[in-house]
Formats: C-alpha cells, sequence, structure tokens
DNA sequence: ATGGCTGCAAACACTTTGCATCGGC
DNA sequence: GCCGATGCAAAGTGTTTGCAGCCAT
C-alpha cells in the first residue's frame, strides 16, 4: 500500500531531478501514514527514527513536495500548516471544539456544485466545519475551543 | 447594504458585552467590503483612515470577531490566514498563479456530498483549486507561483 | 468613574535562509 | 568528484501579549 504511493511519489522526485535520501524517504513515509500532521509533529515523528534530522530539512521537503504537487498544505483551522499526501478530490470535517479531522471521500462532485465558467479546476476542497460527535454534548455547555487532552 | 450587516454585527458584539469603538467600526467596515484580505492588508487600508490605528488591534479585532463566529478565516493557499465575513456556505475559486479568488454560492448543498453520520456541520466551505482564464496560457510556460503585479 | 480597548514594543511561534559539510548519482 | 541535500544557527515573517493611558458605557 504505502510502498505504491512512495514509488509514485520518488519517481516523480527522479523524474524532476530530485535525489532520493534516506531523510525523504523517511519524511514520505511519514506523511503517508499520518495525514494532516503539521511540520512540528511530522518532525517529532521523524526524531524518532533519525535524532539527526532537522526542522529546517522538513520544512525543504514539504516545499519541494508542495511545489511538485504531491502535497496539499492546509489550515484547517490553526494558524499554521497541515500537510498531507495530495489524492482525489476530498473531503475534511473539522471539528471546532477538539481540532479532531475526519476524512471522506465525497459522494458526488463537488465541482457540480458550481458554474466555474471559464476557471480550470484542477482540485476540489470540501470542508465541512462544526463538531464532531463527542464533542457535541460538551460544547452546547463550556464553550473551550482546541486540544481536547494534552496534544 | 453595508450598514444592514454592520449593524447586525455590532448588535452581536453588544450582545456580547463588547465596545464599540472607532477602530472596530472601520475595520468591520473594511473587511464587509473587502473580502479575502489578510491582516496586514486590512490594516494597510485602515491606515489610511487611521494612521494611528495599531496592528495588534486588527490582530484582537479579527480575533474577536472569529470567537463570535463573525467572520471566517481561511488560508486560500498563503501561510497567513485571510479574513471575511461569516456568511453561508460558499464557494471559492482559488487560482495558483495569480492568488486571486473569485466567490460563488454553490448550486446546491454540499452537505449532500457527504455522508456526515453523527457529525454535525455548521458550515461548509468548498475551495477549487486551478487557473482562473487569465493565467490559464501563461501558467503553461513560466510557472511562477503568485503576485500577477505589485501587492 | 471604571473596566474594556488601544498603541506601542517586546515576546513568541512558525518558516526560511546562509554556510560548511555530507552523500546520492 | 560534482552538485544537490543536510544540519545548525541566525534571520525573517506573522501573530500574540504586557502595560500604561484612553474612552465607550
Amino acid at each position: 500500500m504505502i510502498s505504491r504511493t512512495s514509488s509514485r511519489i520518488t519517481d516523480r522526485l527522479r523524474e524532476a531531478g530530485k535525489r532520493i535520501t534516506a531523510e525523504r524517504r523517511l519524511l514520505l513515509d511519514i506523511i503517508t501514514r499520518n495525514p494532516h500532521l503539521d511540520a512540528s509533529a511530522i518532525h517529532r515523528l521523524a526524531t524518532d527514527v533519525n535524532p539527526k534530522i532537522g526542522l529546517a530539512t522538513v520544512y525543504r521537503t514539504l516545499n519541494l513536495l508542495a511545489e511538485l504537487d504531491l502535497v496539499d498544505v492546509s489550515t484547517l483551522g490553526e494558524a499554521h500548516g497541515h500537510y498531507e499526501i495530495r489524492g482525489d478530490d476530498h473531503v475534511h470535517m473539522i471539528c471546532l471544539r477538539c481540532g479532531v479531522i475526519r476524512e471522506a471521500s465525497p459522494l458526488g462532485d463537488p465541482r457540480s456544485l458550481v458554474d466555474a465558467e471559464d476557471f480550470q479546476v484542477l482540485q476540489a476542497r470540501l470542508e465541512l466545519i462544526g463538531y464532531c460527535p463527542a464533542c457535541q454534548q460538551d460544547s452546547k455547555s463550556s464553550r473551550q475551543p482546541h486540544q481536547p487532552e494534552g496534544k
């Protein structure tokens, strides 16, 4: 599963004249397994495997992948970016209280909802903002955004 | 038109026990007229009217409005936030090259595309990423992201 | 008049960049 | 061996916060 995605991506890197390093392989593995992480979370996971890896390398790699359209960046309500391997159109359900993100595939084509006229659409993203089941009770009383328990 | 929106919002502020100051009125006017501006663009416009207004006030006001669910924040592909008065569900078409944002209303209900199960959806946002008509030619040759001409 | 709001500046968080070294090709 | 990629640290952005004075209520 993962190796299939990874090889697709490494092919794309090579094709763009980029090198496949141990660090890039590691980072690709991490973001393939865990969508929606932010840069420092990715870095934290990476240091478990390679304690020497620098945060700058994480950013440089993410930027490279974004330039090649291999990952998407979105903020999902937070101030900083969250990264995930680019796939097809998809849907994020984001809980306003605990920040959990549920991912889904659209049942139909989101583009059908829009008269895009002459705008050339490459990708559609649908975000549904609200409350996850677990937070629906509590959110009615205490209005305490984000961070359900320790990060 | 604008005064209608503004009074709706100032009522909401008062109701939340907040004060209506000249600065807040000014900022509300600006973001009502210009959706999708980022904080420093808002500040720049504000200083044309009130040169003393501080950037911190802009951020504090935007955060206040966001807490009261009166504005939405989204990044629209950039690293920092863009703000707009919260309205109904809507669609953003974002040009990867020049950054222009075209806004539209969905032709149907975006929620119908998703099996949200027990997730309580408050708002839906649909983003279509691609190229605007003007950039469709150029983008095929020179790949120079964002900033069509001076900001 | 009182407590929230503001401007200013310092602090903070996130991201990028310069440079010497390392390692994929 | 060459040139791109890395680690480190310093610099750059964007955003938040502490504090004294100001002004809506």
